[in-house]
DNA sequence: GCTATGCTAGCACACTCGTGCTAATATGGA
DNA sequence: TCCATATTAGCACGAGTGTGCTAGCATAGC
């Protein structure tokens, strides 16, 4: 048997610099010579790994999506409630330059979405995702007396993660907001639901 | 003096064949070959009306703001202070056909920022002004003792502000939320207030 | 050492892109 | 009627695209 690379470590690293392209010149201007140049490989070694650019976005996606997931889950071991309701949700705040790079992939590639379907089906499921999530923050923290007990916890998952979403765009888009108003705005934002 | 075209007529249908483009095939697959195509035009035609393609995103954009700031315009007329409060914020819902395809080109055009920085100045600078729009709506609400004055303003404003754009791109994206019910977060929020 | 094979490099093809440019057209004013 | 000129049509160019394909390289197992 010849030379064996490892696969999963060449796929993340090649996801990567489609990362810093995107960052870089925008989504537009990802094309698979550029990501190849940019991962220090030919476009022939990176078509061995992504058949198709489709692929290749596909999984830059996903493998934000696993990233933020994994944070995500090591916060549940935090005691507090409180605290730990706020670290979740800091996730999907750009508060630090790696959480604003994923966001900015992230956004990029969900506008991208009709010219890759799969695209869009990922992007959904993160959304998905992240909605049952506000649901079950919420619901801890009713269940430990955090929150009001009475409200609908449907409608405010639903208010939270617009709430949230939205603060994030604002922050990568705009000057008016900073990473810290927003992160203040979500706290405030819970703290009225007691 | 030869044949004399209404130069905003042609902009505005050749602004609405970009809007087509980009809800039909996504907002990367908008050609100047695609776009005169659609408007039933050469691309020498197009090319004497919008002499780059930058230009032609951009007064598409443009264009979709200054229709939506018409809309609005037009709902101060109404009396009752929360009817008129919700009407407004209704504008930037995708709540018809219309108002989703006018997000859909903003949303699009925003993420090409990137590869058109004037892009992202029309975008930031309708995103400055509906944040002042939601803080004068709930300056007026409070005025009239709709909502409770002891609120911060600009706080407020910055929540009510998140809340309609994520609500917005949540609608456009997912299946989870529909038009309706994010027309009913909004105005179920707003009540919070009082 | 030899060979099979995973890997790499990169050319080729057919296309699309934005834009510069020229020639033809048609019409309002004299 | 006739001309100046706004408008139109569309070709041409150089660059860049995704992907198919082939020839070579380097190495793990025998």
């Amino acid at each position: 048997m010849p030379k064996l690379i490892d696969r999963d470590q060449r796929q993340q690293e090649i996801a990567e610099a489609v990362w810093r392209v995107i960052q870089r010149d925008g989504v537009g201007a990802v094309s698979v010579r550029d990501v190849a140049a940019e991962a220090g490989l030919s476009t022939g070694s990176l078509r061995h790994v992504f058949a198709s650019k489709t692929e290749l976005l596909a999984y830059s996606m996903r493998l934000v999506q696993e990233r933020v997931l994994a944070r995500v889950e090591a916060h549940l071991a935090v005691a507090d409630p409180w605290e730990r309701a706020l670290a979740i949700l800091d996730e999907f705040l750009p508060l630090d330059e790696r959480r604003r790079s994923e966001m900015e992939v992230n956004l990029a590639l969900i506008a991208e979405g009709p010219a890759h379907p799969m695209l869009t089906e990922i992007g959904l499921d993160a959304q998905r995702k992240l909605r049952t999530g506000c649901t079950r923050i919420l619901a801890g923290l009713a269940r430990e007396g955090l929150i009001a007990s009475t409200c609908d916890l449907d409608a405010e998952a639903m208010r939270l993660h617009a709430l949230i979403d939205g603060a994030a765009m604002h922050v990568l888009l705009g000057d008016t907001d900073t990473p810290q108003t927003a992160q203040r705005m979500i706290a405030d934002h819970l703290r009225t639901l007691a």
